[in-house]
RNA sequence: GGCUCCGUAGCUCAGCUGGAUAGAGCAACUGACUUCUAAUCAGUAGGUCGCAGGUUCGAAUCCUGCCGGGGUCACCA
């Protein structure tokens, strides 16, 4: 921040002049002043003590005094213990209204950082999106807003698993059971009704295979693979993997259609398309209710054969080693890992050598400097490894590889689990979110005169702002209990309580407008006696920069999360202790409106970057 | 078992590279709308920061060990 480094700058002459001494910025800690305690910013004295030679009090005395004397901007000081506590002039919390009128602006970055690619979804056909991939799909977009602002150029990819063996188990029990229902013919949503295939396909394999234990068959099974003591309902259950690839007869129809797909098989082919034609459509209908889009889309059916180059490259360089059976495996263990295998005996490739491919593929699209993948935390280990090869294999961009990682959605009973029905629907909690929002308005007259689309829109946006709010007010790292019924509140620490502070603002200003006064009348430089409420905004405001900087270095929009709603509460409080339009005198009015126009600004761009819109009324 | 992440109020979460008496929201209780929107504000109550050591003028924060929970260690993706 600016003061900081004006004060700092003055702070390390005073250290060069007095003492012959060069102070570095780490020595100079400055922080907002505790709320029990008098002043603005406070300067730690206790590193600096060691130098002057003198007890913490007299330091913090020496120092106070000499930066009221150099600097405009301190106005006042006092010391407790080894605290400076400094008082900042009028003069200069005016200077930052000025400073902090466009906060796009302000915070944009002044240097070209280079390419960033982001990968932030990565579905799979057989199934609709859930509250998880929001999480992940929140995370990555925020993330793009936020790098972007910070200097990178950004590129959005998603990548599809639309093929193996999971997709193909939809494909067979559509084919066995569906009679050619479509989503025109049955009004489902496509990817929901692929969905339904799926489980179906689930269900039919138990039953099966729940058949199947009563044959001697599954006695023999018992007796040769059960481990002693264990019982015969254990060893089914753990043996369900087993039976799927050895003995079932759905499962030797699947691998046979996942055969008959990789070789080509026209009807195969043609039932794959047409089913992932109906994913996509629902995904895309999604996506745009989550208000996120991507610059390219990658299908693993496409990707899914590469990386053997790379394999080959490092095979050459002597960093891969081939085994008696023919496949290939990168050693990490003077890393702590293990032995990876990147291709298997008989040449075919694994997920490994496939995203292998995949990065050596983008880096040919994009030439980035970076690239983030946005990944559950279930899979650090494999980006571990990913990460560790590409860096073997010398890749130009394997230095600037990051795994943003993020923890799982849980629900207050423990984890969702689709077995027992508990998977959060992406599509269904977002109805209800903006449902719920609906119910809200009724009681309100905020919204009244608005149009019956404007009304919607204005619910739609505080809906999902409750829902998005949410799930990105957390650190991704950790994992999260989420309660779709307590979870999309409108009230307190959320995503409408900081709309409303901005629709709070737009009204007053919406209202100056309309009122035949709206020429200010008073001039700013005129009002002297900042209140409490102002500086505290103000103070806010300044560190909008350093909010956004953190939030791309940590990876963490949470930040961002934060600033908005410390900025709307004490907004809030502002609104609730002082007069704007009323104010007590004609200064005073002409500086509160700059300043509530000014926190608008920021509440709708901290809230743009994390990917949440702002009603006008609500 | 190896590696890794996590443990802060009844619940959900903040707490920046170590700084003053650890903060919010929800839930509970009390109060504030003839006023620029009460989806708001003010107040009460609620804590051995998992435990034990160590480093330091100073530790929720850094180090070590332990306890508890998650994830992961596939020729699956």
């Amino acid at each position: 921040m600016l003061l900081f480094t004006h004060t700092a700058s003055l702070l390390s002459d005073f250290f060069a002049d007095e003492y012959d001494l060069e102070i570095n910025a780490d020595q100079l800690q400055f922080s907002p002043t505790r709320k029990d305690f008098e002043g603005d910013y406070t300067l730690v004295v206790f590193p600096l003590v060691r130098f002057m030679k003198k007890s913490p009090e007299e330091c913090g005395d020496i120092l106070g005094q000499y930066l009221m004397e150099c600097s405009d901007f301190i106005d006042g000081y006092n010391v407790v213990k080894g605290f400076l506590n400094l008082s900042v002039s009028v003069h200069f919390w005016k200077e930052s209204l000025k400073m902090t009128a466009d906060p796009a602006r302000m915070t944009a970055s002044t240097e070209n950082k280079g390419t960033l690619v982001v990968e932030y979804s990565s579905p799979n056909t057989n199934k609709p999106l859930h509250l998880g991939h929001i999480r992940n799909i929140l995370i990555g977009w925020s993330m793009y807003r936020i790098l972007e602002r910070y200097g990178y150029e950004l590129v959005k990819t998603q990548i599809v698993n639309d093929r193996g063996v999971a997709i193909c188990k939809s494909m067979l029990a559509w084919k066995k059971f569906a009679n050619g229902e479509t989503p025109e013919n049955s009004g489902i949503k496509g990817d929901h009704l692929v969905g339904k295939y799926y489980v179906k396909f689930d269900e039919e394999l138990r039953e099966e295979y729940l058949q199947w234990q009563d044959t001697p068959e599954a006695d023999e099974a018992f007796k040769s693979n059960a481990k002693k003591d264990e019982s015969k309902e254990a060893f089914f259950k753990r043996w369900k993997n087993d039976y799927f690839n050895k003995v079932s007869q759905l499962g030797a129809e699947v691998r046979q259609m996942l055969r008959d797909w990789e070789s080509g098989k026209e009807e195969v082919v043609q039932l794959w398309k047409t089913m992932n034609t109906w994913v996509y459509d629902g995904f895309d209908e999604t996506y745009e209710k989550l208000g996120v889009d991507f610059d390219k889309t990658y299908y693993e059916s496409d990707t899914y054969k590469l990386g053997k180059d790379l394999v080959n490259e490092g095979l050459k360089k002597g960093v891969f080693f081939t085994e008696e059976d023919g496949s290939v495996w990168a050693d990490l263990t003077d890393e702590g890992m293990d032995k990876k295998l990147l291709l298997r005996g008989d040449g075919t490739s694994v997920y490994m050598t496939q995203d292998l491919g995949t990065a050596r593929v983008r880096y040919h699209d994009f030439k980035m400097d970076r690239m983030v993948y946005v990944v559950g935390n279930e899979q650090d280990y494999h980006f571990k490894v990913l990460f560790s090869i590409l860096k073997l294999l010398e890749e130009p961009y394997a230095d600037g590889l990051y795994h943003l990682s993020y923890g799982m959605v849980d629900l207050p009973g423990g984890r969702m689990k689709s077995r027992e029905g508990t998977v959060v629907d992406a599509d269904d909690l977002i109805a209800e979110v903006v449902q719920i929002a609906a119910n809200n308005v009724e009681k309100r007259d905020g919204m009244i005169n608005l149009s019956p689309e404007e009304q919607e829109e204005s619910v739609r946006r505080i809906g999902m702002a409750a829902l998005k709010y949410q799930l990105l007010k957390v650190n991704p790292k950790k994992r999260m209990v989420f309660n779709p019924e307590e979870s999309v509140d409108l009230q307190g620490h959320t995503g409408p309580y900081i709309q409303n502070a901005f629709v709070r603002i737009k009204s007053i200003l919406r209202k100056l407008d309309e009122s035949e006064d709206a020429e200010a009348d008073g001039s700013i430089d005129d009002y002297f006696h900042l209140k409490d409420q102002e500086r505290d905004l103000l103070k806010l405001l300044l560190s909008y920069r350093e909010v956004i900087e953190r939030a791309a270095s940590d990876y963490d929009p949470a930040h961002l999360a934060n600033f908005a709603y410390q900025l709307a509460r004490n907004y809030h409080r502002f609104y609730h202790e002082h007069h704007i339009i009323r104010a007590e005198s004609g200064a005073a009015r002409t500086f509160r409106i700059k300043l509530s126009g000014v926190v608008a600004s920021a509440l709708e761009d901290s809230m743009f970057l994390l990917g949440i819109e702002m009603p006008r009324r609500m």
